[in-house]
DNA sequence: TTATTTCACTTGCAAAAAGCAAGTGGCTGG
DNA sequence: CCAGCCACTTGCTTTTTGCAAGTGAAATAA
């Protein structure tokens, strides 16, 4: 896993520290899939509204690799193909997630989160943790 | 005011809706200097650590005022400067900017967050944001 | 067993964005 | 009135993104 040095970062506040991972349009999305959607394989995050490149996301996933954010294994199913899961660091990032969702909510009329989640999260958000957290096996 | 709609933005998602004003290496860090640090001018926010070039400073501070998330005026003390302010919108940030330095906290062994306020935050959120929006005016 | 398709990438090139240094023009303090 | 500060803009180089096509290993179909 790569090291968080003086080399290759800009300064040690923990704001910047997010953004030397996730500080571009895409990798936030990546996590998203792998969060709330299930998604595991390359081919899906591909086919996802936002259209990531194929270039942009093979780089992406190295970098949350490298990272230590995501780790890559063989598919006991299939031998073609990979599986992308979080590590207990990627996991962590769900109370940032939801928070963007909070957020997003109130400030984006069109947003197509169902109310219903919204209102879940505001009531109880520890019970929204809980059950996202433990649809991940 | 900027409109989200079909023409300028991805999708619909709620991640991707932050993506579209934040999804880069340096907006982020304007916002924790007006929250954080109480930074409003321009100059202040050049001398930070992360040394962003003018230029895309100057486009990033337009971004942000188009999106609704601060506000630039005239400063009553000097008719040089400008004052640069979050709106509501943006003051609505804070609990992912929480969530951002709790996560940091916790997988940077070189954050400069005091441990202090990592405690606290954990100790009493409701009471560290009280905080920090009352010393924003 | 061979042929076709699926899958996870890589490569090459054009377009856009970032990074850097220098310049501009209003305002201020002397 | 002039030197310096302040908030930018401009021009140029370098890096990153975006798009289309290609590759090779493994599955599936014939």
């Amino acid at each position: 896993m790569m090291k968080h040095n003086s080399e290759n970062c800009r300064s040690n506040c923990p704001i910047n520290f997010v953004l030397e991972t996730f500080g571009d349009k895409w990798t936030l999305l990546i996590i998203r899939d792998l969060m709330f959607k299930r998604k595991k394989h390359y081919g899906e995050f591909l086919q996802s509204d936002e259209n990531i490149a194929t270039n942009i996301l093979a780089s992406r996933l190295r970098r949350l690799e490298d990272h230590g954010v995501i780790t890559r294994s063989a598919d006991p199913a299939n031998a073609a193909k990979r599986l992308y899961n979080l590590t207990a660091k990627g996991k962590g990032l769900l109370p940032i997630m939801l928070e963007i969702n909070a957020w997003s909510a109130k400030h984006d009329t069109l947003t197509n989160t169902p109310e219903e989640f919204s209102r879940r999260l505001k009531v109880d958000k520890e019970a929204v943790i809980a059950e996202v957290l433990s649809a991940l096996d």
